[in-house]
This record gives C-alpha cells, structure tokens and sequence, in this order.
DNA sequence: ACCTTTATTGAAATTAATTGCACCTACAAA
DNA sequence: TTTGTAGGTGCAATTAATTTCAATAAAGGT
C-alpha cells in the first residue's frame, strides 16, 4: 500500500491530469521516509529534468492538499513540510530553544477535537499540527 | 496599565536601547485594539517618519516576542499577526470556508497543556493559537 | 560635554511561497 | 478534421519575512 498509485487513481478519478512533472513530484513525496519541503521535492526533480519550474511543484503540492492526499505542516522558521497523508495523521513538538521535533500520537489531540465540536461547533481540522515550546532538555 | 511604559521598563532593563524607531513601533501595537501586523505598523510610521525600515519592525517584532511582551498569531493566508501579551492570552478557530475567525477561551486548552507536560515533559507555549477548520455555519 | 562601546539601523540582497500571464496539451463535441 | 474548453506549465514578478553588512547612535563612563 502507499504506492503512488493510490494517489495517481485520486487525481484521474477526479478529473485531473497525469503529467510527467506530477509522477515526479508524487514519486519524490512517496519516496521519501520524512517529510519533505517543496525545494527538496524540486532540487530531487531538477537534478534528472532541469526545466521543470519550482511553481508546478507548489501547484501540485497545493492540489494534492485540497484532495486531502498529502499534509502540510508548517514546523516554523518559514519552512512548510510536506507529507503523504496515507501514513497517517501525526503531530509534532518543536522545541523552539534546541529545534528538537518531538512526534506526538494523535490521540492527545482528539479531546480538543471533541471539546472544540460540542463547545463551538466548530469541526477542527488537526490533521497534523505543530505545537510550539521547550522541551525536556532545554527547561 | 498596559501603558508603553511597561515595556519600555522591561527593555531598558535588559540592556536594550530605548530608539525612537522602537518607541513608535511599540505605541502603534499598543494603540491597535485588535491585531496588527507587522506592515501595518510599519505603514503607520512611515506616514510620519518615512525613512524608516520594515526590517527594523520585523527585528523590533522578533525582539519584543523572544520577551514574551507580544504574542504572534498565524491566522493563515502567510500574513502573521501581532498582539500585546498584556492584553491577555486568547486563541482562534480560523475557518478556512468562510475566513471567519472566532475567539477561543484560553481553558480549552489547558488540559492539552497539562497532558503535553505530564507525558512529554514538553512545556508548550500555547500562548496564541490558529487552530483551521470549518465553522459551524459552513459545515 | 566628550569618548567609547556595542546594540541598532537602513539599504540591499536573499529566501520561501504565491500569483498573473501567455502559451501548451489532452480530450470531446461539432 | 477542426475547434472549444478546461487543466497545466514555465517564466517573471510579487509578497512576507529574514539576513548581511557597513554606518550610526544610545547609554554609560570620564
């Protein structure tokens, strides 16, 4: 499972084109184990097809986003990070004194989740959050 | 109370200088009822003294948060917005349907502060919180 | 009032992300 | 086949935020 096939299926079920600079960046998002920035996912793509533009690569990343078939998590310092969302939801500590990245189970979150739908009716979407702080080491 | 001054003491107390660039950044924040950021400030100052900086707000910003005397918000659409901590600790539900922001109580966060404590030794500074979604009406 | 130290600033360059625009391409209807 | 249309792409420009570095000026000592 978590072929690229699986999000490849998605996108022409929905309409949406299978291109080369696609397969390419969907490839590069799949094959790697951590998340990945958008410059990574070009400079990876670069190295083989120098033309293809930095611009179709958040393009698609913004795409794949709103299909719900990756997650973005922006982990501070201006970089956002990407992540196939079929290997499931996570969230992260990032302690801002050491820049340690504590991965967090999804379970602490859903009483908020809860607590935000029965309280406000508002339907939260904590698919992969960033909680700032210190960690143990650095208090 | 919330007066400049009480930041003013707290700079000068730690050895920062006291500028006239950093005196208009901090009256056009304490001044600002609701969010501000850091464009707007510097738009406001310029009307008066026009040779001054954005840079030099976004450092004022920078230095004033690592005090912890204004908190920064991420409400989404890559604009950050800035608050005086005096004014209280609050959070947002941004939703992302119908851009509508709704002011969250502090308390429904703090059981997630004590959990992230209790089980990650992580001291999360959940001082000013975005949390995305859809609201109520757009559900 | 004058120096000295060093934090602070402005200007310009840089980075990450986004957008506007003209052109391209696949596919289906005429 | 031709044409229309909607999805896609590259390029260049734009925006928000940050950084580099030489020049400046605040605070404190003399």
């Amino acid at each position: 499972m978590n072929q690229p096939g699986d999000i490849i299926g998605k996108l022409t079920e929905q309409g949406y084109r299978l291109t080369p600079q696609r397969i390419m960046i969907l490839s590069a998002i799949e094959n790697s184990d951590d998340h990945i920035s958008a410059e990574e996912i070009h400079a990876q793509i670069v190295a083989k097809y120098p033309h293809v533009n930095i611009s179709t690569v958040y393009r698609t990343l913004e795409l794949l986003k709103r299909l719900g078939l990756v997650t973005e998590t922006d982990l501070g310092g201006g970089r956002v990070r990407y992540h196939p969302a079929a290997k499931g939801h996570h969230h992260h500590l990032v302690c801002q004194e050491c820049g340690a990245i504590i991965d967090l189970d999804e379970s602490l979150l859903s009483p908020l989740k809860s607590a935000l739908l029965r309280e406000y009716k508002f339907s939260a979407d904590l698919r992969h959050l960033a909680i700032f702080g210190r960690c143990a080491n650095c208090k």
